[in-house]
DNA sequence: AACAGTATCCCTGAAAACAGGGGACTTATT
DNA sequence: AATAAGTCCCCTGTTTTCAGGGATACTGTT
């Protein structure tokens, strides 16, 4: 029984480059290849029943990025494993990565060795992370102590992406249903939690989350 | 006769797809791959009579990056040929290897079809630039005007630099010795010059532009 | 001498942000 | 059953931002 795969990545040079690397693996039958997360999203959608064993994606994408993408796999707890293959390596994509519960991640100047090893782990139903992204993960975690952690939730997050964004209280209101007392409050308790001093606090942590592009 | 390659680039997945690709092409002999610009300088410095064709580069790599090793390559007036496939479109990058003579560049989300296209093109002995990279080339060099007209004074660098890093209005008078009001004119024209709508903006401006750092 | 660009300062008035409270309802955890 | 956490809404004020004006003065260029 063949391992089904989907691999997302908007460098179709490197897509070539995976595709050979893996059709020369007899195990590995590749179902789908995408330029973006969106595709593969409506895929899923459409094909709700159809036997997938791993997603294998790039971060950058345009439309629907790696994050995103994993996001909405995890989410619905089918059992697909998600692969991240990317050559960023700061601290909070790989944080909301991990967070998320992605199966493994392994930079894009990996050895195909390495990435054919963290294939194998992941079908087998554990993680793989390369020694890198391990090192980078523990690093962040063992700093933050200092400056204790904090989490922001679901709806917190909506709200200081759109404020990152430029939208005033009133629009952000008008987009979430919300009334704008409420935001006026999530934006003070915001400022509060996240220890800055206005929008341009937010706006930088929205950026250091990468909860928005720049 | 085959045509004798040499390929450079860090990721090493990559430059698997990339050989997977070049290999399966019976014209083209791959001389050397290295993972960046300074191995296959000294290469060259070795090697000074032996007849190489084309050197397929990445941009950014550690060491030696694809625009230090164009001029290299391009300086030595030894009629080897360079295409610079990357990731990286930005206009000052494009400018910077037209300008190095380079013969060619592929953006990494060509077809390989393109590639070889590419490779084929140059070796004839002609330019090769994909249809997105000429258009970013034109568009920098017609709207020269337009950057001209979003370039900021000193002072408003100083401004939006304090802005970005969380001071109010009043400490940012208090700290360039001048009058609130001041400051308020100046970050109303720097919202109206860059077109944005807020701090949020501002702020966004200010880490693109590297005033700060996050 | 006229002009363009920069830097500086001021005004009004509306809109938004910010500080610092309270409360109610839902869901998950203990 | 009680508690905690999360989401949502509201109030009273004060401060700040923001839009749209105008004004003076210095500098370098034409």
């Amino acid at each position: 029984m063949k391992y089904n795969l989907i691999i997302a990545d908007d460098h179709k040079m490197f897509l070539d480059g995976l595709l050979s690397i893996l059709n020369s693996e007899k195990d590995y039958n590749i179902l789908l290849t995408a330029k973006n997360g969106k595709h593969i999203a409506k895929y899923l959608e459409i094909n709700p029943d159809e036997k997938i064993d791993l997603i294998i994606t790039d971060i950058t994408m345009p439309e629907m990025d790696g994050i995103a993408l994993n996001k909405i796999v995890k989410q619905r707890k089918s059992n697909i494993k998600t692969l991240v293959v990317s050559m960023h390596n700061n601290p909070e994509m790989i944080d909301n990565l991990i967070e998320h519960d992605v199966d493994g991640y392994v930079p894009k100047n990996a050895e195909k060795e390495e990435l054919l090893k963290a294939i194998q782990t992941i079908l087998k139903g554990e993680k793989y992370f390369s020694r890198e992204i391990k090192d980078i993960y523990m690093e962040n975690k063992f700093s933050k102590k200092k400056d204790e952690e904090v989490k922001l939730t679901q709806r917190e997050v909506d709200v200081i992406t759109l404020i990152a964004q430029e939208f005033t209280t009133q629009e952000i209101a008008d987009k979430l249903f919300l009334s704008k007392h409420t935001i006026e409050s999530y934006r003070k308790n915001l400022i509060a939690k996240l220890n800055v001093r206005n929008l341009a606090g937010l706006t930088k942590y929205a950026l250091k989350m990468n909860y928005i592009q720049n």
